[in-house]
DNA sequence: CGTATCCTCAAACGATCGTTTGAACCGGCG
DNA sequence: CGCCGGTTCAAACGATCGTTTGAGGATACG
């Protein structure tokens, strides 16, 4: 089937869509590898076992999010004209390119498949790689809410962070109409998402 | 372990467990029935099939909480005076008396899994025994947000959607102080939801 | 007592899983 | 050429899965 690439990446490519298709133990390695179009033992030559090939489809995409979401963080913490419709923005359009180019819509699906399977080493994982920047988010979420209690805040964030993963995993659905450019629908997106959680975020 | 309850029932209780811990696959019927203290081929005797067992756990909580749901909303739909707050809390109110005694808290986990689960299956399963509550629901909401077009109507309602059903699988998290009844406690959480909710839903 | 019905049990079935093995292939270098 | 490190290959490994089987226990009724 595929067949660009080398090994490697041909079963990252091919991991990322099974396992956002059927989950991580529901897609096998004989599926995988004969959708990569590589041999069955491939996978534990290249990757040691299979568990370590869900860490690095993980990793491939996320410390490309992270990086892309602090950057956008950056440009906008700490000034004082900064909204939160800013800090949203940087939090959720990153996801949003990732979900425009090809494959990588599907990682979001992965992402929020992780989220609801409470697996206790997955959830180390992703704290490990996700929770310096959820807490660089969450200080400047408080910088602008001041009038928010600290279990309020996170309340309040944790619902918005419900909210968003349920979104993005679910964009095979929201269709884009021929009539709108490609950049177009995915800034009319992004609004939705933005005034939805400053709303949820900062309501009275 | 369990030993109270008919077979069935002890089955029914530890396949929630099971269910909401590892998944549908992740929860194999060795250990399913070695929890309820059963033989292995009483799941096949009493339900035909590992995945008939899945329909009648969904069954036994959902039959409950679609009851439950569409009664508060009888109640309060329809009438001149009815705030969105209080259709929210028809939604959100008999799932968190569900959360609240027992077992049950768990099935919201379970839920929540099946959401994120693109099964085509259980979806199809859901949306038959789910599908006419979220739809009264939505022509109520529609009826009191009349300045906002169906498609972002639609939007919103997905977004509550995600937000609930995240926050509802995490409840082991929000943990309650001592200090304040367990009824108390119930009210405060529905309020925080309700609150949200009504503020994404709401806003201009 | 015999027997019929419902249920439980240990054991086995075939299928599929992740992983390992050892031989075969292949480009580059002495 | 011969050899060698990196890679691919078919085949097999033991484990575990959902399901089936047939014998046996329990209870109620004639």
């Amino acid at each position: 089937m595929n067949s660009s690439g080398s090994t490697k990446e041909r079963i990252l490519g091919a991991a990322e869509v099974l396992f956002a298709q059927r989950g991580f133990d529901g897609a096998s390695l004989r599926q995988l590898t004969t959708a990569a179009g590589v041999n069955l033992a491939a996978v534990n030559y290249h990757f040691g076992s299979k568990d370590k090939l869900v860490e690095q489809v993980f990793r491939r995409r996320l410390d490309a999010l992270n990086a892309s979401r602090l950057t956008a963080l950056a440009k906008v913490a700490g000034a004082p004209d900064t909204t939160l419709e800013d800090v949203l923005g940087a939090y959720i359009r990153p996801a949003l390119d990732l979900s425009h180019d090809g494959s990588g819509s599907l990682f979001m699906r992965v992402l929020a498949r992780a989220f609801a399977e409470h697996d206790d080493n997955l959830r180390q994982f992703l704290s490990a790689n996700y929770g310096h920047v959820m807490r660089q988010f969450t200080a400047e979420f408080a910088r602008l809410l001041p009038q928010l209690s600290k279990p309020e805040l996170y309340w309040r964030i944790d619902l918005v962070t419900g909210a968003l993963t349920h979104a993005m995993s679910g964009f095979g659905m929201i269709q884009r109409k021929s009539d709108v450019s490609e950049h177009a629908h995915r800034e009319q997106t992004a609004q939705h998402l933005i005034r939805f959680a400053a709303a949820g975020l900062s309501h009275p």
